[in-house]
DNA sequence: CATGAATGAGTTTTCATTCAT
DNA sequence: AATGAATGAAAACTCATTCAT
């Protein structure tokens, strides 16, 4: 399945992270997981807390990564921002496990790895209120706190982690586009 | 300034699981936070467990009553989704600390208490699904996915308890109002 | 036997440290000699360097206790060296595991620490070679280095717990008493 | 610089077990220091026991052999008790590290290994008590216990591993002649 | 009500050694 | 000769909980 032994390791962490979260999982647990002995491990990953901070920052650096290249389109911000909601699911629905590690998981990191973290997620949300910030100042969207409707759009797509069922009755993009027009035009008749 | 030696223990507790989650909080932290003894404390409390499930209970409690009594009201819908919001942003706000160890660190409870929790927190959700639905039968609210629309609005709420800064510009009113504004007429200009 | 539990403790420490090394004894080793659990010791020691560290600054200001009200005597030269050399049989020949401890497991204490009994060491030291100048000022003793002199007795009189066996032919004080006519008078005839 | 694979490897133990001690060097920290992989070592070593019994063996055996041509010889003790601090101090300050981890380390072998080094410093202890005791014999020194004098003026000389800075402003030589000096007229004016 | 000693199971991590390649 | 993956035992230390006083 994995391509190599730190890849099984590191999606073994993600799910037993998820399941059980950081601290309820132990090293044995991962170890069991791989039908490695617990001091092989340590071949692999520094220490837990090292391995913690990789799944974390690849997620980010995956949901950074493309929004990076969507936010500098030089297409309608209306566009724009679609783009981002369904970049956002397709990430989030894609691996909700690891997802889940990095928005409930993270801030379990010592202060400086933490750090790490932090700085993408804040360049993260920096970007969306770049592309909501374009579409203010072109009129395409009314005016308003570019930052404060970026945490408001991205907030209930990031709660998704919290509900998504993959056997649910609706795909990822249905629901992607139904948040899309909520954001866009609300919800009054 | 606590009413009585639980609400102290509670409170610490409360602080301690929000800035370093549950499991990384010692029952010894809680003790030296209330100037008790570790042992002392299990004249008040169960164990560890128990001490979480209160708390979480105690806060879910807090949403769902008064939101329990917005959704009976014989008023507008959009007027109880109005207040429904400006309810969870007052309790979010309010005490964000017990909010945190709501959402981030119940799921850590048993299967069977993380249950209790987990019952109390869909029902929260069914309130939301109520208003938008009567708000949808009766055409005041485009027609449309109510449960979407419910975790699209209840998530950019939820998510509120991640970057809310009591000392930012500003009030939770004025978020509030905005958060109002975006769900019932979205970006668009 | 012991005053109380820490006392206790240290004893079994000792004993070991001395046996087998400070390394090769486990914490383990040491709750089983005093018949505790090994998490129960966690009780009067904070960690196991801790621990030496106590040993050894006890050991050491021993050692320095004594010698500085020889030193400071308003007698002559070589009635404070003879005396300085008894009072140093004294204390390592009635804890010889301790001294041994001293000079032989204290420098694997982190820097830190290991520079605490180093400070302590070198003023040992010194207040030999005060001893020894004044001796050389007032023409008691030959003139000479009196840091090399110091070091030479000193060595000859810390060696003595590899060899020092109270089982053996002599006692404590005989052995001091050849030992300071040596060091006065030399082996020549 | 080493002539072969195994004196690199052993060179590089000596000065880690000098620095920190047997125990507290990994074969890790030994490998790494002649650029092997762990496992690779292994080709030269039989284990890491076996390699510190190696240089114990060498540095014990290093005193042993000259000492014994030095007693043997038909001088005057009192000369070859001069040769024999003089050979002493080349060694020591000639490999100040080896000298450390055979005073220091050796009992940290087992039983049966630790047998073999004590029974060559007993050796060395010997041929030192010989040199006295013909000394003492024939009335150049005298007369007294012949091991005791031995231990004392060993132990002055042995201990010099904890002290002696090659930077320092005296030569080896004249550190040995000062020790001479001092061992056979003692230092009353 | 409060203490603090004691527990015993648990944690992460280290490490000397082996061995197939 | 060299590697590096794997082992398995052991290390120090933590912690929720109990209970006699």
């Amino acid at each position: 399945m994995a391509t190599n032994k730190y890849e099984e390791i590191a999606r073994a962490a993600i799910q037993l992270f998820d399941e059980k979260g950081y601290h309820a999982t132990s090293v044995q647990d991962i170890a069991d997981a791989v039908g490695l002995q617990k001091g092989s491990l340590y071949h692999y990953i520094e220490n837990k807390e090292e391995l913690l901070l990789r799944i974390a920052s690849q997620s980010i650096n995956g949901f950074n990564h493309e929004l990076e290249i969507i936010r500098n389109r030089k297409t309608p911000a209306r566009d724009r921002l679609i783009q981002a909601i369904h970049h956002h699911f397709n990430i989030v629905t894609g691996d909700i496990q690891m997802t889940t590690v990095l928005l409930r998981e993270a801030f379990l990191l010592s202060d400086e790895q933490h750090g790490i973290i932090k700085k993408a997620t804040d360049r993260y949300l920096d970007l969306w209120v770049d592309i909501i910030k374009e579409g203010m100042d072109n009129q395409e969207f009314r005016s308003g706190d570019a930052r404060l409707t970026a945490l408001s759009i991205l907030g209930s797509c990031n709660w998704v982690y919290r509900w998504y069922d993959e056997h649910g009755a609706r795909t990822p993009q249905q629901i992607a586009d139904y948040f899309c027009d909520l954001s866009l035009k609300g919800i009054l008749a």
